[in-house]
DNA sequence: GCAAGATAATAAAAATTTTTATAATCTATT
DNA sequence: AATAGATTATAAAAATTTTTATTATCTTGC
């Protein structure tokens, strides 16, 4: 599987090099379509049958590639299935939210051959590098996967993070900022940090309501609002990949006070925090709602996720605050839409759960701050994709990165 | 110089395809490079310095390419250099304004080689084909341009325009929106339309002072607020290409009415509109000013260039005028930094003659509304191409897409 | 000014890739 | 069921490309 010839000292030609080139590629076709066939990939590669065919009998061979078996025809002779082995490929995906990190084994069908463990750590936890390499070990004696098998790690967290360089500016300890180089050190593979807003993104592009558009903005609503951003399909991260914050553009002239500092942040007015102040201000108000009275002895345990069951059972007061949340992300929302001009908007997260509570607000403010000609030709929708779209997008992150970077000579 | 074989009866190997390929790469080579040795362009190109011979030979003998002689070296034995012919490529560009246009014939070396012809006509006039049509040919025949070795026409005009179907559809005129094909077959040649803003941010890009970067942001700043966007090195034009409106992003909550038919858009309080709107203000309440004492009479031949002018030599007045516009604009400009994490804002168009006077409330309102880990690592610049980035980003982007789609069989 | 090292061009040999032809296998139609 | 048309696989021939070797030409340093 593995050749051992030591490529320092291999003069490696250029039609070797076109070779490594051409059987990545092939490696990706082949994860992307889950299987295909020679005469298809040949078209793709742009190159004959004959060198494709060679090419994968030289992947067979390393043991990255394996025969399908017979696939089907629409008339003539059926093709002979070529696909990658599911064994043959790991990464290991791991989510860092703000107060625990959940970690899994992916292989390279998306497939989680693990199960989801949950790390008790933060982005500021000086052991976080230990405990997580402690899960990933755990991960992989108890389900026996061989370790050379595990292709790179892959970790999305919060922060205002350069992937390029694999730092967090916004841990704390600056010397533990470079938490990429970290993690390369402890586990000796490919390693790869992004935002976690993006990475959500990553997953609703390749796997969720976002899949097969091109110009795409993906909004992760909970205690932030996230934003990843595609454009041609690519993602924008920006120069120092701090692209996408949408919590801190500024909204209400002389606004509320808001974590980062500044005043008046779309966060201040469009998030959970802004939910879980209003439930507040009601309680104080003696707003008559169902949700107040149920909690009004411990008002610390509401969550947003009881605002929005609140308000569909019928709730008024409940409904009043997704709507004026919704009315403010319709706002934020529309910079966006005149900005970039994008085919679809996916809302995901928790707050999206609110569905038509929050779509109808959302479309009203769009109508009020959009020109008519750019906002109708925006789909909006609310994700399906479920809680896991950080770990798929992470772990398709990864991939795609080592099938770009792996050495196959 | 063009193959007369019928291509529709001739079977094309896939070999000769990749030639082709090949082909057209190297001219896109030399046209950015001005000029080459047979080594580099093997190297770019990724294959061997005799099959890149063979190639830069066919093209020698099919006119496309010239030999330039020899170059330098730095130790051994001094290179053939290749090149396009001067005369060999011409693409005809044209800068549809509001009011009217200019046009012009463009080498492959981005050199104008006719004057720049002004047309009286705008968007909605029902003989702009005509009229373009008449200049183009003026100029062609003035000028003694060989019509075959024009190989396309490049327009560009505001609006929302869909630049892959060639239509514009803020002209009023239903039956005349889709100009490109009408223009296409006037003139029988390639011919792309494009949004003013965005080729402005092209020549920018190609030209100007954000030529070199990858994530760029160009502004063209004049009676509209012209935005371009590229991202890892590609124009943003959105699903419809009517990415980049920036002129209508809503600011002021219930503020002034908008030519858009909304309230508080960008465009009301940071455009040449607004610097007029001000100097009647101004001359309505009487303020001091040498500006106003000079233009009292005939306040209507006010320009904003006036302005900028008064405000160099001090005028208080209009200094605080630039003042309070050049915050608006860094409030808006904020949005687009916190979004997309630019290398670069370029700022363009009239208004970016105002220099300092401008850009210190720009930077003022970059530190109050930005993160400042965001907004640190955006340089901003004022533009040093002058007047004719439309017109050398219309002629670059034919150019792009002339390389690309060029018969070579 | 000459030798040593460096770069470029070219020719011939070697390697690789594409074509073409043929065989194998399947669907659909009669 | 037989045949025609279609698709895939493979083998051999033809074409192309890359390598390698050689020659030409130049810069630099002594």
């Amino acid at each position: 599987m593995h050749q051992e010839t030591n490529i320092l000292f291999k003069k490696v030609s250029s039609s070797e090099m076109n070779k490594v080139r051409q059987k990545k590629q092939l490696l990706s076709l082949l994860r992307t379509h889950g299987s295909a066939s020679a005469p298809d990939l040949s078209k793709w590669l742009k190159t004959s049958l004959p060198t494709c065919i060679v090419l994968l009998n030289d992947l067979i061979n390393s043991g990255y590639v394996k025969n399908f078996g017979i696939g089907e025809s629409s008339g003539g002779r059926k093709p002979n299935l070529y696909g990658l082995p599911e064994d043959g490929f790991y990464v290991i995906s791991c989510d860092l939210a703000r107060f625990s990190a959940t970690i899994v084994i992916v292989d390279c069908y998306h497939k989680f051959v693990t199960p989801v463990l949950e790390i008790d750590t933060h982005i500021d936890d000086p052991h976080l590098v230990d405990k997580m390499y402690e899960a990933a070990n755990q991960l992989i004696t108890g389900h026996n996967i061989p370790n050379e098998k595990i292709f790179g790690l892959g970790v999305d967290m919060p922060g205002l993070i350069n992937s390029k360089i694999g730092i967090n500016y916004t841990i704390k300890d600056k010397k533990r900022q470079n938490i990429g180089r970290d993690l390369r050190q402890r586990f000796n593979k490919h390693v790869y940090i992004e935002n976690d807003a993006r990475m959500h993104a990553f997953g609703e592009f390749y796997f969720g309501s976002a899949k097969g558009y091109k110009d795409a903005i993906i909004i992760h609503w909970s205690w932030g609002l996230g934003l990843g951003i595609f454009i041609n399909g690519q993602l924008c991260s920006g120069k120092n990949g701090f692209a996408g914050e949408f919590s801190h553009i500024p909204i209400v002239e002389n606004g509320e006070l808001c974590i980062c500092g500044k005043r008046g942040c779309l966060e201040t007015i469009a998030s959970s925090n802004t939910i879980m102040r209003r439930v507040r201000e009601g309680i104080a108000d003696k707003e008559i709602s169902s949700l107040i009275s149920q909690f009004q002895d411990h008002p610390d345990k509401v969550t947003p996720e009881d605002v929005i069951n609140s308000a569909r059972l019928g709730d008024e007061f409940c409904i009043s605050i997704l709507n004026e949340v919704g009315t403010a992300m319709g706002k934020g929302l529309s910079y966006i839409i005149q900005l970039m001009n994008p085919e679809v908007i996916v809302l995901s997260g928790p707050l999206s759960k609110a569905k038509q509570y929050i779509l109808s607000p959302i479309q009203q403010s769009l109508n009020r701050f959009c020109l008519e000609k750019i906002s109708e030709s925006t789909q909006l929708i609310i994700s399906d994709l479920g809680d896991q779209s950080a770990l798929l997008g992470t772990s398709e992150m990864i991939f795609q990165k080592v099938f770009t970077e792996m050495n196959l000579l």
